[in-house]
DNA sequence: AACTATTTATAAGA
DNA sequence: TTCTTATAAATAGTT
């Protein structure tokens, strides 16, 4: 849809390539929005520009913590869903936390745990301030000492952004080892229940062999009593 | 588009919303494609349509559409972090690209995104290299040249680390996922044989309190047949 | 940031 | 569902 038509390839001149990606960003993000309203589905886009500024549309509205465990499943695959886009935000509120605390000074340098969840207030501040200071003056005009400065800020931001991906796939591993850790339990007394209800009926009929003096059909159940295998881990 | 003006608002008709959305959805996924690959930015987007079926597109394929057919719900919410995280990765090491770029010297600069994956063999030869030559030649010694490419080269080791460290964790989860829906089915499979056993136990009761005609205890015996819990996710 | 010439998406109909 | 087609929308190149 334009003058020329269109190669499904990475537009080379980069003038060109920046003016495309701000008319097509917008037009898919209201497409997103067109198709959430017009269908009611819930529907989530990211898009990172190749200076790392990030664009978004999410159409689920904001939950809080405490409505989902009111939740049932169907619901809550949505809510998920819905909050997706904060995926990013959080890792952008944390960084804010993390810069806010001062550096130079002997500070704790750790934070309390429980703000580390991204619950706290507070958007992306101090990320924002640097993008912008970036696209005020241009980095060209920056001189060393300014520019020292701002590496210190974006690898601190970096480091904080990198740590909190890790804290979040950890999450994720710890949760799905506990999960199988149950299922293994679960499935452990389940096995018991099979057994006992197996020789019950065994005994039983044995006793019905026993009154009418027939034959003893024993019925020798392998229960494969395996260890629970554990789940190969190449973490670390 | 269309032979009609669109009103930006839920369309009532069933069908027609039903069509529209299956319209919609693959024109939205299709320019979330051409937008990425057109502009080289990193895109990810996901739907959910009413009745929970899930879509998605996520520039930089990790995941098929197919295994993600196969998966549970749970998983899912899973697997769309995974691919996110992936999209971050990128992100990051896209900017690490943009960092390591050519400042003076005309080297290639970029790496040969097959020796990305940090599949590649010995990563610790280098970091030996390095560390040998570390402490032959006390860093004290090197002149900026040299100290230039030693960061280079320690930054790509950290680069493929990172990358590494990432792959590892998603191998991690995917295996974790499998592993609890191979569970969940054994799981499935017992629950239908203790039934079983149960029922056949209740008959043999039934038939041997209708030859004695006495009294007929019915063991009401309540299955807890409670859906699989769901994994608690603290992805988002 | 506006303006068109075109291409592309898609609503309705088959 | 899939295809066809008239038309609305998006947007590439231009100013």
């Amino acid at each position: 849809m334009g003058r020329g038509k269109v190669q499904l390839k990475r537009i080379d001149d980069k003038i060109r390539r920046q003016v495309t990606f701000s008319k097509r960003r917008s037009g898919l993000i209201k497409k997103a929005r067109e198709l959430s309203v017009l269908c009611s589905v819930e529907v989530g886009l990211i898009i990172f520009s190749a200076k790392g500024r990030l664009y978004e549309f999410c159409s689920g509205e904001r939950f809080q913590l405490v409505e989902l465990n009111t939740l049932h499943k169907e619901e809550k695959n949505l809510v998920l869903f819905a909050n997706l886009g904060k995926v990013l935000e959080r890792y952008q509120i944390h960084n804010d936390e993390e810069n806010a605390a001062p550096k130079s000074g002997g500070g704790t340098g750790k934070k309390n745990p429980s703000e580390w969840n991204g619950l706290c207030a507070g958007p992306n501040r101090s990320l924002k301030t640097i993008q912008s200071e970036l696209e005020a003056q241009n980095i060209e005009n920056l001189d060393v000492t300014e520019l020292t400065q701002l590496e210190k800020q974006l690898d601190t931001l970096l480091r904080q952004t990198r740590s909190r991906k890790t804290q979040l796939m950890m999450d994720s591993l710890t949760a799905l080892i506990e999960k199988e850790k149950q299922l293994q339990e679960e499935k452990l007394l389940m096995e018991k229940e099979i057994a006992e209800l197996k020789e019950q009926k065994n005994k039983e009929q044995a006793e019905e062999a026993d009154q009418q003096s027939c034959s003893a059909n024993n019925n020798n159940n392998s229960d494969d009593n395996a260890p629970p295998r554990q789940t190969m881990l190449h973490l670390f």
